[in-house]
DNA sequence: ATGATTTAATTCACATGTTAAGTAATCATG
DNA sequence: CATGATTACTTAACATGTGAATTAAATCAT
């Protein structure tokens, strides 16, 4: 039990707090679109005409398979997002539909200038750099990954 | 639409790529003993015969309070731990059980080799520099915030 | 070509995340 | 001491996180 570091100090936590601190930056606006922060990462991931598979959409936007054909499944009852026809009918490929794309405008205006008031505040460098430690962290501990 | 940042390197999507990663080294082990990551977080808040209310115990694990309550329902169903009286009777102030005070030292010492070999891997200094950033970060976005 | 294997998604079951509403105990005040 | 406001949690309802099992389609090895 020596040494333990201070609860506070764990690198476990600290990214928790962090997380929560940025998405709830956007929670609001976003949410009063009537999305969740999970369904506007797919819809960005998909703008501007964007055709993507279920995997590839669920590693860009570190969603997990499950979890994304739900949330593909409630756009697409909302008009948002449409199948799109494929030769290999294993795979599910969905683009925006107009109401998507529209939507996807609606927000990501007012959500860029969010970003860049996080980035007031903190500093731009200061967050290129956390960026940068971040993306290497992930490197260390997952040292096989594809560039995403 | 100018100058959007490339998708990969913005900072939710790097934070969440970090958290699946840091989380991933400890999630296996701590499953094995029949705990989410969760209720771990929980459990070790607790050891050591602290006890603590709800409120505060959600703060320290970065847990909201309805999944509190469902966890500590669970913990309690378990045996791992046990509702402590209070002269406030609102509060629910919660301790480790005996089981739950052994299961914590079950786990723990593996926990912390997980985590001394991420900063093996990282780098002891990058992660004191990282964790430092990330609540920097925290508190630019929270600026009215209580110390946990 | 055909059966075994692999791959891409989905489904299932349960746990947690999230917001809003509800409940009970305490507090502030007249 | 009565009562309106506040506090600490809990419930409810729905969405996502997570691992295991399942399904359907493509690929591989003969």
């Amino acid at each position: 039990m020596a040494e333990a570091p201070r609860y506070d100090d764990s690198l476990t936590i600290a990214l928790l707090r962090a997380r929560d601190a940025v998405t709830a930056q956007f929670r609001d606006h976003v949410g009063e679109a009537g999305l969740t922060l999970q369904q506007w990462r797919v819809i960005r991931a998909l703008a501007g005409g964007t055709e993507l598979d279920t995997t590839t959409l669920a590693s860009r936007c570190v969603i997990l398979a499950p979890s994304l054909t739900r949330i593909i499944r409630h756009l697409a009852e909302r008009n948002l997002v449409v199948k799109v026809p494929t030769r290999d009918r294993r795979q599910r490929v969905v683009r925006l539909t107009q109401d998507g794309e529209a939507l996807f405008t609606s927000i990501w205006e007012v959500s860029q200038q969010k970003y860049a008031a996080i980035e007031d505040a903190f500093g731009r460098a200061e967050m290129r750099d956390l960026v940068v430690s971040l993306n290497r962290l992930r490197a260390c501990l997952e040292p096989d990954e594809a560039p995403g």
